[in-house]
DNA sequence: ATAAACTGCAACCAAATGGTTGTATCAGAG
DNA sequence: CTCTGATACAACCATTTGGTTGCAGTTTAT
């Protein structure tokens, strides 16, 4: 289980972040190129704190990560972070394959249903 | 492209609807079994009408659906959004593809870089 | 016909979210 | 050294969220 990794708290915040237009666009920007938070201000129709929020959000989530460049803060997209929340939706389709088994079994069986668990 | 009959505001919903513990449980039970929302309140440590609120919330979000059994609702989770989610995701992977192969051009390239696009 | 179980919804509340402005720090340019 | 650009952070504010209790409406059971 390689999912284990993540507490709660982890997945709370990282769903909770991708809950969000501007930062699935900051996300998206900073997978495909380095940009630096004032570049990234310069993008959206909202005050430079704001989108420092935003990345500050992005990055307790650990979806991006922040390398100083001199005076300048390079954020860079986090993609093995993309893939452990691709996971766990895996995990989301097991447990629906569990349910057409458990159907599958039913409609082989004509005893009637094996004791639980 | 299959994702686009997903506006940002049904993208903020379905993630923000994930981004919750008890919420994700639900889904998830709903996925293997149906299950009625008094069942579901018995399992959490929060009131009924709290749990009812995070199957809104997921109803909302198109997460489950209700079907009336008697004068119980029974919510069965919705695989498609699941798979929803898992597509959006996809295409972050696809653009952070596509940084490596900006780098690899980069690096082939002895001339100047190609207009873009 | 009554009572009990299941649900929906409104009103309320504390805490978190997403935005603002203002101030301070820090690195680079003149 | 001084000015400017880039960032960080605090204080503040409106709205949303996640919980509560209470009440009303349906469906089933007695």
């Amino acid at each position: 289980m390689v999912v284990s990794e993540l507490s709660e708290q982890d997945v709370n915040r990282l769903f909770r972040a991708l809950a969000d237009a501007t930062r699935r666009d900051i996300v998206r920007r900073t997978l495909v190129t380095d940009v630096s938070v004032s570049q990234l201000a310069d993008s959206y129709d909202m005050s430079f704190a704001a989108v420092q929020k935003h990345v500050a959000v992005l990055e307790e989530a650990r979806l991006v990560t922040k390398e100083s460049r001199g005076r300048e803060r390079m954020v860079r997209g986090n993609l093995e972070r993309i893939r452990q929340a691709q996971r766990l939706l895996d995990h989301f389709e097991e447990l629906w394959r569990s349910r057409i088994d458990r159907l599958d079994i039913l409609l082989a069986e004509d005893e009637p249903a094996p004791p639980d668990t």
